[in-house]
DNA sequence: GGAACTTAACCGACCGGACGGTACAGAGAT
DNA sequence: ATCTCTGTACCGTCCGGTCGGTTAAGTTCC
């Protein structure tokens, strides 16, 4: 019978940390990721953790791969034909999968408050999606408008600063998307 | 004039400490941001920073009532007559005043990582200028859009994320003041 | 096939330092 | 003298990181 090996999941628990500190700062804020309180969260002990990410400042990054790798993967879905299909793709993300995003939009704040030095991947990534929109649209400042009213979404979102009641983020959304179109 | 008390200036050492706050927190981060390195930021002691803000909460929410009481002042200064002033005002201040605006940033995210109630003055604020922006406004999805917009630009600049390069920026401000002067 | 050993994964006690907060003393001005 | 403000010393806690186990699963050699 072999036996199963330590509790329940033996393999891989770096997903589960990285869920598990997920977890907590969308439930009790950013600043609240402690190595211990990852443990607990996750089911395993602080060794446990720092058997998976020898330090804190790696916890974040791996945290901020794993959502920016998340992103790329919703990206990916979009269909390709699209010219601006990554503008598209960032918007029906942050609609899409609240959840993923929201996620990824904690991570940054947590990264962002211990160490900016932690967002150089984020920046990187989003250089090179910027860059391959406004090649791809000849409306370069209203392409940009559009990105940045995404991400305004985002952070609005996350800080749950105030939407401005009734259907108005719905037709926001609606308007943005064909503005999306029209750029081509 | 009497004479000074201690070592330079004797009254007032609140907006100092808040001033070093800021200080700290754009050149190392909003998570750097400890009493003791305040403190040491404002010229004084420990115990001087706690006499003026005796919690660290009250440092952070003394911080964010002082960016709010800057920004409103700011916005006090655009023109009356314009029907959606605080909009354009909100992007004037963006652009003006860049120290003023990334400190009330890095403020937010400051209070965010620490404790997000400390946000509920600012949702407040935002509600009502939100609510103002969108009445006087007809074409409140086109508003909405521009606030995102403008909060997109402050986040964009705050996490020193990429612009896109080139001139774009300025471009993209000038669409931004047409657009909100359309919209009268 | 089984003792001896290695390796992977994890535990949990502990350390040192930082940090928030308290207590109290003292200097200036009035 | 008293009130306002600031400095110094200190306490308890929390947190990141270290370290010596420990358990289970191979691996090797006979």
């Amino acid at each position: 019978m072999t036996m199963q090996k330590h509790s329940a999941e033996p393999r891989n628990a770096a997903p589960r940390i990285l869920g598990a500190a997920r977890t907590i700062a969308a439930r009790e804020g950013a600043g609240k990721i402690t190595i211990e309180a990852v443990a607990k969260e996750a089911g395993l002990s602080k060794g446990g953790v720092l058997y998976n990410f020898p330090t804190k400042k790696a916890l974040l990054s791996g945290l901020l791969d794993q959502m920016l790798d998340a992103h790329r993967e919703h990206l990916g879905k979009v269909p390709e034909r699209h010219p601006s299909r990554t503008l598209r793709g960032h918007l029906e993300t942050v609609l899409q999968s609240q959840e993923v995003d929201d996620d990824l939009s904690m991570a940054i704040l947590a990264a962002a408050a211990s160490d900016p030095r932690l967002l150089d991947p984020l920046r990187a990534e989003m250089s090179g999606d910027i860059e391959r929109i406004l090649t791809d649209t000849q409306d370069n400042s209203a392409a940009m408008i559009a990105i940045l009213a995404i991400q305004g979404l985002r952070f609005q979102r996350l800080l749950k600063l105030p939407e401005g009641g009734g259907n108005i983020r719905d037709r926001v959304i609606e308007r943005l998307r064909t503005i999306i179109d029209e750029l081509e």
